[in-house]
DNA sequence: CTGAAAGCGCTTACAG
DNA sequence: CTGAAAGCGCTTACAG
């Protein structure tokens, strides 16, 4: 293949024909398409009206070459998988960012790495090849390592929720505290005295923030909490945290779980041994999940908008890459939703 | 900021760098990097050592104006989010692709849309503007016309599933119907003899595949099926369908489902009516999915191996789009796990 | 308001 | 085996 001859058939169309075609030089072309100043109204219309004709659009790769921007946005995964596959937050999530890189042309670059090196190795990658503009931070972690690394990196992100140092990024918050609240004071006011939780990782910031809350909720209501579990978020953590539960001196009469799958298999597993929710133990999860809705009994959970949530943080990006800086955003935060799987709490009875 | 100041500060080595260091031309550089004929050997290994010292990488952009390759690949997703969102088919399907992409220096775009004229538009953007090297085609439906569609854009393709027409591109199977005929034979060996289909979205051909394994494998033990229901896969349909068979003039005593979400709905429904799971009524899933595993009762379901398929599904995209062919892959079929939502058919009563 | 030219950083025939 | 040059298809100061 000479490097004359056009790479395809016909040939698509280039900025040079489109100039030929107009009777302009293509850097008056790129001017005009780009409605940059200093192009003559009616030469702008008619350089607009030829390239409409010959049906030609800017080669995105040349385009990236010259700006240096390559309209993709990035968002890398580390997770177990496992528990990925169990937690509908991401696919909720990855549809709103679409929404709004779609009607811009942009594009989304996903990478799913297992451990955090190889999530190191991801960002680095994506930074040294130049594949995206932005990424976007989530699942926050405690002195995240990633804040630096993006700042030595020089790659503008958007933090999902805030974080808790400082960090040279806007953040898009969505406040998990008021549904953890809602949550317990529903629990209290059903009579429930020994309320446990089982929290998800504690590495992650959300994780904590719920832990936090609902610890603060129960000693607001003069109580102590029955138990607080750390997980990993898994169902099977979940399950094991559950039976601990049931097992442990003080059987709790209801329990706030730190996300919908573990409420669903601390729930397989409240009903495999035996135990009545809500009769003998009611169950609260978070996140409002689909799956949450077709359990017996209904969940009662804490809802939020994950994919509002994806639409926000896809537009602070933008504005950030665009113009250098974008504000935060504060979303309606998580709110309870009251089911079938909460109930007044059982008689006292003597251990 | 001129045209002639290098954008970032120390400004990252390019090959002009490379070659100035090594004493070369930046085109005797391009040969050594990318193996080709033409370079004596010890002319090679000093550019490739003057490169290591610099840490030049070449730039991706600059290469794929030159090449017209991106080393990217391209996932275009049309679900309804209600149905995605439960469904741990896609976080781990490509996770496996990543697998396999992450180790080439390749990355992955995402595209989430709703409907089918949104997920052409997206076909022909991923096209125009050269974002892919090739995409996969996943959720084969009838007659899919998303096949000519990437015929006419010239953009290679591997299919997740055997087509039901001609195609030009590889496909790569996993074979759906053995898992459902086992469970068939299963439930026939337990004594039931009325036995119902809770089937998925008849448009997409492996909704197809499971219902005509289910409709010929109860043939085959000489039976006629209660009834068969399409849905579109989601969990509110499943459990529709649930309730309408047990509405029906004839109940069934054994439930099979295309999916696990809608299994749990329908679990959920049968339990919330007060039918005993498996006493009175034995239900089948179809996934292996983690909830399966953690509900009351874990469910006995049809495994597959979704992570797999993504890297087979990547190896052979690559090897399409390296050498313009790619054999078929035929990977290791669905088979059944036995749980404890089926038990034998409760004896036989009067209508 | 417009044109001509250089530049983005690679790859690839073509000569020597 | 190596160098010099053209090309990929855009954008962007710089002159006029």
């Amino acid at each position: 293949m000479s490097p004359r001859a056009p790479r395809e058939a016909p040939g698509a169309p280039t900025i040079v024909d489109v100039a030929r075609a107009a009777g302009v030089s293509k850097g008056l072309v790129s001017l005009a398409v780009n409605n940059r100043p200093g192009v003559a109204e009616a030469t702008r219309l008619r350089v607009l009206e030829v390239a409409d004709q010959l049906g030609w659009r800017p080669n995105l790769q040349a385009r990236t070459l010259s700006t240096q921007t390559t309209y993709a946005l990035g968002l890398v995964l580390r997770r177990d998988l496992r528990i990925v596959a169990a937690d509908p937050f991401y696919p909720a999530f990855m549809a709103g960012i679409e929404t709004v890189l779609t009607e811009q042309g942009r594009v989304l670059v996903l990478s799913v790495v297992g451990d955090e090196a190889a999530e190191e190795r991801a960002y680095r990658t994506l930074a040294a090849d130049r594949r995206v503009d932005g990424v976007f931070l989530n699942d926050l972690r405690h002195d995240d390592r990633r804040v630096p690394l993006l700042v030595e990196l020089r790659i503008p992100a958007v933090l999902l929720g805030r974080p808790d140092g400082d960090a040279p990024f806007p953040c898009v918050v969505l406040d998990d505290a008021a549904g953890v609240t809602a949550a317990v004071h529903h629990l209290v006011d059903l009579g429930h005295r020994e309320i446990a939780h089982v929290g998800g990782d504690p590495a992650l910031l959300h994780a904590r923030h719920r832990r936090r809350a609902f610890e603060e909720a129960v000693a607001e209501r003069g109580l102590v909490p029955t138990a607080v579990v750390d997980t990993d978020f898994s169902m099977t953590q979940g399950a094991a945290a559950t039976a601990a539960l049931l097992a442990g001196r003080t059987r709790p009469t209801a329990i706030v779980y730190a996300n919908d799958p573990m409420a669903i298999s601390g729930l397989g597993v409240l009903q495999e041994a035996g135990v009545d929710v809500p009769g003998e133990v009611s169950v609260v999860g978070f996140d409002g999940t689909e799956t949450a809705r077709h359990t017996h009994p209904p969940l009662t959970t804490i809802r939020s908008d994950p994919q509002e949530w994806g639409a926000a943080a896809a537009r602070t990006l933008l504005t950030l890459t665009a113009s250098g800086s974008a504000p935060d955003v504060e979303l309606a935060p998580a709110e309870l939703v009251v089911a079938r799987s909460t109930g007044p709490a059982p008689p006292a009875r003597s251990t």
